[in-house]
DNA sequence: GATCACCCTATACCTAGGTTTAGGGTGGCC
DNA sequence: GGCCACCCTAAACCTAGGTATAGGGTGATC
């Protein structure tokens, strides 16, 4: 199975013929539906990596499920293209993300070009949800009182001003940040700041 | 003078009358030009909140105008209007980075609405440049080698490990730090980490 | 040649961070 | 009841960070 899938979903079926060939040529793999319905139906398309879309399709439209998906934190690159689109159709597209919009008949490698930076957009995607999932596992095998003691060191106060802040000794704070440090994988103060920053913590 | 100027560039006469009154009657600053050029010539014009660029212009296009602020760094939020357009327009544009894209006839609210948007994201990237440019002016009062150690700091290295790095004493390298850390008002390491992020540092 | 800014170093001293070891208290669970 | 995880604390000890004071060296500038 190759690394990155392209998902086609195009209800003319010459489309997803030539489509079919033209990404397979160059070495993509390509799993092509006549709906967003069959798409959805067919689990082994987990693993899609961008998705090319026509706009208007049977039952639900392509800008329909791009903002569906969206709705449901699931941000894959997204390509329209399109046979009749209009200039709203157009913007309410881009302004939701899509990477590229384009009109049929189009030319071969304006697709690729839009598919290889689409590609690429998931590739840095997937790895930065990677690493903030990372981070929440970490963070979630925290006690209560080590998860509330990150932050306050990531802001920057010393150990002396955490003690008063919680009402314990200035030692207690010490043992409960160096097993937070250990937990978290911070070997420095840096670092920790850095993860807290990730995961948006506020102190 | 308003705390905000919306800048229209369009060539036809009357849009221009009627987004003037429109914009004035909601309180908003307009100034309303035929060109690019008109524009450009116009030095009383460096308020720029906000630009309502026709895509069709005599001269140079919004597309092209827009496009090369881009590359000067002037990221003055845009809206397109036009009577005109075709899909390509509208997704080069909306690329580019456009707020909104209405084609003539547009119901005044959803212009106001774009403008509403497009004000907000100008404050917010007033906001950040202006936070950026004060630590590029602490920046530039380091000594080239407090600028040294700095990203070194901000990267978790202990002292003793910048002062190898540098080859020179541990005391030496403390000196410097506290020095760099007064002149960047970093009142701790966390702050500093945070300064160095900010500008793009690495060590 | 005097001045200035910068760089390096050192001693001394103080504060802050961090670990180990050792203990006591609480509440859930088998 | 025994076990476990978590919370709190303490003494002892070590490392790291930070400052003040003081001094020497270099290169640019006037």
């Amino acid at each position: 199975m190759p690394t990155s899938t392209v998902i086609v979903i195009d209800d003319d079926p010459s489309m997803r013929e030539s489509l079919d060939s033209l990404l397979r040529s160059v070495g993509m793999g390509v799993a092509a539906y006549a709906s967003v319905q069959d798409f959805l139906n067919d689990r082994t398309a987990d693993c899609a990596s961008c998705l090319v879309l026509d706009v208007r399709l049977p039952g639900q439209s392509g800008l329909d499920f791009q903002e569906q998906l969206s709705r449901k934190g699931l941000h894959v690159p997204v390509i329209f293209i399109t046979g009749h689109a209009d200039v709203p159709m157009t913007v309410r597209a881009m302004k939701a993300g899509a990477v590229e919009f384009l009109e049929k008949p189009f030319r071969d490698q304006d697709l690729l070009d839009a598919i290889q930076l689409a590609l690429a957009r998931n590739r840095e995607r997937l790895d930065a949800e990677t690493a903030l999932k990372d981070l929440q596992d970490r963070l979630a095998t925290l006690t209560a009182r080590e998860r509330q003691i990150m932050p306050l060191v990531a802001a920057g106060l010393l150990n002396k001003q955490i003690a008063g802040d919680l009402g314990v000794s200035e030692i207690t704070v010490k043992v409960h940040r160096g097993q937070m440090m250990r937990k978290m994988g911070a070997k420095t103060l840096a670092d920790l700041v850095r993860m807290a920053d990730k995961l948006s913590m506020k102190a």
